[in-house]
DNA sequence: TGTGAAGTGTCAGTCGCTGTCACTAGCCTG
DNA sequence: CAGGCTAGTGACAGCGACTGACACTTCACA
């Protein structure tokens, strides 16, 4: 057969790999709908599988687990913070990449997962991780591994040894610890746009160092549960 | 009802009550002892009961799942550290009060828990909470409602309201943060002693401000992967 | 066009966990 | 101290997540 079809621009290979795709995909959004509309622990697999018309064994075979598959654009959302973070300009310090590099990736999220799933079924997705505690457990885990990876790209920024100074580990750490508050907060609120998180992330990043100072003498620059973002501290 | 017994001051009451104490007792040592001993997916809830002879059932009585039992002990140690935040005179700023419960902490572990469990068997058990996937994951999240706690008790130290002022939560993630890294870095060297971790734990802790620097033009104050302590920021 | 391998379905089995029910043993009352 | 109450337990059946083994279909490539 002379391939006349020539792959325009996407890894269109062959007919097998055409049909994983789809079903990978399939199954995807058909677990993530199931999810977010009757949540994690009531949907099961075979519920899944039958909604796709494919055997349970198959799913395990595209994901090693229930969990796996309510990760999967999480991961997208993941590599596009650590790509706006390498775009960083090198003038900027470690905790200013890293601020800008979370704000960036908030204003283009869409462009890099509309592809897969609608942004909307994205952050509910966000949300049920966070208000179902095995999947929130499980988030946790993988955040620490992304902080791994950053804390090595900010090394590497700062041409340190991640292992002989103890300062990129530590700052992402910290800086994880408010971006991790800040999710779980927003994932409490009722507004679940992502303006909304974009917003809390300035706020409470701006809160970081006031709040670290030896003593609280004064209120903080804006209070509220979702403080406007201005910084009186550095 | 004329109640003639005083229960002096252990909770010993009845016979009733004694035995439910030692089989939970018994569960715990024997699951711990398999749990270090051949790794914690590779030990079935079957295995456990076998040990202490009675029914699986029986287990899930006492605990809600196979992970509850591995936190039992964390358990004490986490209220332990509570208790010595609550102890700091009120005269500490907030991180330096955080700082000083851990350390405080550390320094007494052992008559907290060692009724209970020998240290060294705590700190293996805690060694294998950060080396096993779902451990670590559920620890993970059990320390996020940890930090909620913290946080309530810095807000009333420094009489804030908890949802108004974004401080709190945020100086106790950015230090939980630290922590866990700490925690982390532990559980991957040799030295599984208690003075090693408090050593880690004072130099990283150290290392939090000039970490958050604008800039980092100078080497820290004491590189190495177990830093020695000693800060030279504030 | 036939051969090998990739992908899938089926089936049986393990393990964590739950509901049910009957039974035993401490406890409490009369 | 007899008899009833109930907390704690064991036995059993069953669900859901997950795995290994094997046979079958279907694409790929010579």
């Amino acid at each position: 057969m002379t391939d006349l079809r020539p792959a325009p621009d996407a890894p269109a290979t062959g007919l097998r790999e055409r049909k994983k795709r789809r079903t990978r995909d399939a199954l995807l959004r058909a677990a993530l709908l199931l999810f977010v509309s009757q949540g994690y622990d009531r949907t099961t697999v075979d519920e899944i599988t039958d909604a796709v018309e494919v055997s349970q064994r198959t799913f395990f075979r595209y994901f090693a687990n229930k969990e796996e598959v309510a990760f999967a654009v999480q991961d997208l959302v993941e590599s596009h913070f650590v790509a706006a973070l390498r775009a960083r300009p090198a003038s900027e310090g470690p905790v200013e990449a890293m601020r800008g590099a979370v704000l960036a990736a908030w204003d283009t999220v869409e462009e890099a997962i509309s592809e897969v799933v609608p942004v909307d079924l994205y952050m509910r997705g966000y949300q049920l991780i966070e208000s179902t505690p095995a999947l929130l457990a499980v988030h946790l885990r993988r955040s620490t591994e992304l902080e791994e990876e950053i804390a090595r790209l900010i090394a590497d920024r700062e041409g340190l040894d991640l292992d002989a100074d103890p300062r990129p580990r530590v700052a992402v750490a910290a800086f994880c610890g408010v971006m991790r508050v800040t999710g779980r907060l927003w994932g409490q609120g009722e507004d679940t746009s992502v303006e909304a998180i974009r917003r809390m992330t300035e706020a409470y990043l701006d809160q970081i160092r006031p709040a670290l100072a030896a003593h609280w003498h004064r209120p903080p620059a804006a209070p509220g549960p979702a403080p406007a973002a201005s910084a009186t501290g550095v």
